[in-house]
DNA sequence: AGTCGCCTGGTA
DNA sequence: TACCAGGCGACT
């Protein structure tokens, strides 16, 4: 979002080409209508949804899911995957493609946005929350650990690579019981997803599989994961081998030794 | 809380 | 050839 909002504030919409209109909302003859000569005020984050302001007052929304990608360029061998290009009115070209075809792209107004791509439902940011709302929000609610820090209502924006590396940091099962913590736990727990969230922001992102940047460029968190992928490898803290299983139905990474279920 | 479906490509 | 993949909604 942020590499989006330095290329792409103050331009404006020249022409849209969709190439699968399926993954748009409403459609695509709404894409081509509204957005010519619309300009970009400026480019947002709110979750996992990348929201551009529009000056009529509309929103063009992108979520990326598994294998989205914004870029500026169409990388080789991709063409067929791209979803859609926006020209802008100095001739620069933004490109949403998606090999899985799991993203989704919505152009509504800014009344209707946040209900039609459930952005209203969306928990707070947890980089910008308090200790004790985030333990509020936490202490006593039944459920396993990794199933509720993947909750997007709760507090929205950690993944699956996240939710292991923080539960590594605070030395929590991913299946430990959130309603077997205290109320220190919690806060901890806090302070592991802050450290987490903020250090994967710092690195500009885990490029393991399919994250890149707008211009192609690799994050580089990938090389600082605690766990994650680290299946058989020695733990850092205690060198016992990482275990890999499946908890909240994703691929699942932790220490036995080091992460207790309590 | 677990499973499936959505899609396709990379890897064991 | 089977299985897995940083997401998420529907369904059980």
């Amino acid at each position: 979002v942020r590499e989006l909002r330095e290329g792409a504030k103050g331009k404006k919409f020249w022409s849209v080409d969709v190439k699968n209109a399926k993954l748009l909302m409403p459609s695509a003859d709404v894409f081509a209508d509204l957005l010519k000569g619309v300009r970009v005020l400026d480019v947002v984050r709110r979750g996992k949804f990348i929201v551009f302001v529009l000056s009529n007052h509309m929103r063009l929304v992108i979520h990326l899911r598994m294998t989205g990608r914004v870029m500026w360029h169409v990388e080789k061998g991709r063409d067929k995957y791209v979803v859609v290009t926006f020209t802008f009115s100095d001739a620069t070209k933004l490109y949403f493609s998606d090999v899985r075809k799991f993203g989704r792209v919505w152009l509504y107004t800014e009344k209707e946005f946040e209900k039609v791509t459930g952005i209203h439902r969306l928990g707070p940011e947890p980089m910008e929350l308090s200790k004790s709302d985030f333990v509020e929000i936490f202490y006593k609610r039944k459920g396993m650990l990794k199933n509720l820090l993947l909750r997007q209502d709760l507090i929205t924006g950690v993944g699956n690579i996240y939710a292991d590396e923080i539960a590594f940091r605070t030395g929590l099962h991913p299946q430990a019981r959130m309603e077997k913590l205290s109320k220190t736990q919690i806060g901890k727990l806090f302070e592991s997803v802050q450290y987490c969230l903020g250090e994967g922001i710092r690195h500009c992102g885990v490029s393991v599989s399919d994250f890149v940047g707008t211009k192609g460029n690799l994050g580089q968190h990938q090389h600082y994961l605690q766990v994650y992928g680290r299946k058989g490898l020695p733990c850092y803290r205690c060198k016992t081998a990482i275990v890999k299983t499946v908890a909240a139905g994703r691929g699942t990474f932790y220490c036995h030794i080091c992460q207790s279920i309590n």
